[in-house]
This record gives C-alpha cells, structure tokens and sequence, in this order.
DNA sequence: TAGACACCGTTATTTCTTTCACAAGTCGTT
DNA sequence: AACGACTTGTGAAAGAAATAACGGTGTCTA
C-alpha cells in the first residue's frame, strides 16, 4: 500500500485496451509478430509512444523482432483484469438503459449485466433482456451476493448523483455514467462517463470555419 | 488560412462544453453571477485553470466580482456554435442505431437526426423513430440537400471504416462513431468515439487491488 | 561465423498543460 | 472618497506527457 501517486499515468491505462483491440484483431488476421513500429502506424501514434507506454508493466518485446501478438496480448489482459468475468448492475431501465441491456457488445468482453434495478416503481418487477427489475432496496444484498464491483447507471441528469451516492455506500468499485452530469465520486471509485452530447458539442468548434450558415430558404 | 497549429489546445475546447453545462444549470437555478473559484468547486477543477481556458477565447469576467451567468453562456455558446441547429444523419440502424435515433438528449441541444441510412437493403424503407432509412447511395443528395456536416455512425465494427470512407467522400466534417473500432480520418474531418467497453477495460485496471476471485462457489 | 540490419527499452529533450502568483480593477461600506 | 475584501487575466514556474535519440541485443543471410 503505497500508491498516493500512481507510479502509472492515467493516460497511459486509457490506451492500453486500445492496443488491445489492435492486437485482438492482428491475432485474429494470423499475424504472430508485430513492432511498435507497425502497431503505431495502425493507430496513429508513434512508436515511441507504444514503447514508453509497455515499458511501465515490463518488457515484452525482443530487440530485433518486435512483440509476440498472443503474449503481448494476455500480458495486457493480465494487467487490466481483462482474462476474468466482470459482473455488473444496471441501474435505471428506462429506454437507454433497456439498450443498454440488449447491447451485445459487452458480454463478448466479460463484462455481464447480471442485475437491474430502477427506482421507478412503475418498472420494479418487468423483465427487461432477461432480468427481473429490482427496485434500489435490494441493491445492497444483491451487490454482494453476486459480488459486483462495477454499476451502470442510466437514469435521468436529476437523480443520476443520488444515484450514484447510493452505489457508492453499497461498495461499487466503478461506475460507468451514461447520465448527462459530471457526478462526484470518492477518490477510490472510478467514474466513466458516456456523453455524447459533450462530444458533439466540442466537435461544432472545429466545424464552425467554413459552414456559416446563409438563408435558411 | 493560418492555423496549422491550433492555437486553442484541444483539450481547452473539450472542457467548454463542461462549462457550458454547469453554467446552465446555474442559469435556472437563478444564480446571476459566479466566480471562477465557485465553478471550479462545481467541477473540480482549479479556478485558474477556467480562467485560463476562458482567456483564450476573450475576457469575460469581471474584477471583484466574477462573471454574469448569462454572458457567459452565450459566449460560450457562440464560441462553440451551439446556437444554432445542427442538422445529422444516422448511419446504421440495427438496434443501436435506432436506440440513438429514439434518445431524446440530442434534439434539445441542437443536434437532429434529419436522414437515417442503412447499407442492409433489408433495413432500407423501414420507418425508424419517423424517418425512412435510405440506400448508402442516397448519401451524397442527401447530405448536400439538407446541409448535413455531421454524422453518427452506428454500424457493426467490421463496416465502421469503410462507412466513414464513404461519408468523407461525401464531405462530412464530423463524425461521431460508435463502432468499437479507431478508424481514421483525413486531419480535416473532426471524429469522436463512444465506446463503452473500452471505457470499463481502462476501468478494471484499478479495479484489481482488491479484487481478487477466490473461489466460485 | 561474420556482417548488415531491425527493434526494443530507456534516458534525454522537447513540447504541452496545469498551477502559481500578483498587478489591476470592482464593489460595498462607511 | 477611501478602505478592505474579492476576483479577474496573465506572465512565469512547475509538472506531465510525448517525442527523439541511441546503446545494446537479437535476427537473418550468406
């Protein structure tokens, strides 16, 4: 226990799944063996990047050779806890979170949405993607009998921090927000925040140039 | 023509929007005036740094006294182009897509999905959210009819680039993508990603420490 | 087995971001 | 009108991150 300053940049973590995905697809392409030089130009960064970023966790390449894709690959699944199943709750099951629900992306990954709850009374008791609706009462017995860590939350702006302070108390470890707030969390959960509205909303600064709108018909 | 290096650093402009949002909410609240230090405390930042990020863009506060809600927000809003209508197309409308043609954040914001493609000729005709999905051919008439500069990208990941391709073609500035995959663009077209599950896979990693799955029962 | 080449890991350097610190301006009160 | 409490905007300093540079090691070919 001596972490005050993650020996590892955050931003460093964030591009590690990335390189993950890269190397998922090249393993499945059959290549055995790639360089930082390769894997950079398939994600625009340079190679250099790549290195420093590896060389936080260890050294997995060969001078010479470059980095084996399958051992480079479960290292990096090894480090981020990617080779285990990660349960996960949904909380709010209105029409983004029954999305949310159906999505086929995240089962795949290892991520399962075994639970859902709503504090809608109006919802607790329909069965949404296979799971019974739960209301929030039952949110703490359930987290630990099914040891859920991680908590999805897809409630309206207004009760999203109420919310979250609730998962928070019952020992969520992370959260991935698709609420439209920048919620407060303390120091030791981690909040992920799915907003494509701020996206949107920066992209129209570098759109504004040339596209300056005449007569509207 | 002389911005080969943007003099507003992107991360700058990718704060505004967080801004934009607080100063929002305070604007209905009925605050008139706030200060750097109450808006950083709001989004836990250091009120230099909103000073900072503001002073790029101008000088809109106030000595002693802070800076008018109001006043703020339409500069912002200005700055970012938020007020005017941004008219989007979608493409994919499989079971995300079609949850993103439903979500009712964007159109308050300015942001409306006015055509909607599938390159699925089962999908082409259907009606999704009251619109008529159409061909990928209908692209190009389309986007120049309706003055569409931005685009949210909702096909399966194998298809994600070669769809971007085909609306750069078509002379897209923007694009929101939310194909798990990192496609590139030309420098001039501005891409924003949601991906969740690269989201929770940066977020495991802090999720170890304790973590450690003992036994299945 | 030797020579030419390729590439990693790491240190040094540069560039980018954040934070600090303070002069100058504003307001409210007396 | 003058004082005290506040707060901005901004250069300068500190800190973080990205890039460059290179020694050392391994690979391949002949």
């Amino acid at each position: 226990m001596a972490s005050d300053t993650p020996q590892v940049p955050e931003v460093v973590v964030l591009r590690l799944p990335l390189y993950v995905r890269a190397l998922t697809q090249m393993s499945q392409d059959g290549t055995n063996v790639i360089s930082s030089q390769q894997l950079g130009a398939r994600l625009q960064m340079t190679p250099a990047q790549i290195r420093k970023d590896l060389s936080y966790f260890g050294r997995f390449g060969k001078q010479g050779r470059g980095y084996n894709v399958e051992f480079l690959l479960s290292e990096l699944g090894q480090i981020l806890g990617l080779n285990r199943q990660w349960p996960a709750c949904l909380v709010g099951v209105g029409r983004l979170g029954r999305a949310i629900i159906n999505y086929p992306g995240f089962a795949p990954e290892g991520f399962h949405i075994v639970a859902a709850f709503d504090s809608d009374h109006e919802q607790v008791g329909d069965t949404v993607g296979g799971l019974k609706v739960m209301p929030m009462a039952h949110l703490r017995d359930t987290l630990e009998r099914q040891r859920i860590a991680i908590a999805i939350v897809a409630v309206p702006a207004p009760e999203a921090q109420s919310v979250i302070d609730d998962l928070v108390d019952n020992d969520v470890r992370g959260i991935l927000n698709y609420a439209p707030v920048a919620p407060q969390v303390p120091m030791d959960v981690v909040l992920r925040n799915i907003d494509p509205v701020l996206s949107l909303q920066s992209m129209t600064y570098y759109l504004l140039d040339e596209q300056q709108d005449s007569d509207p018909d």
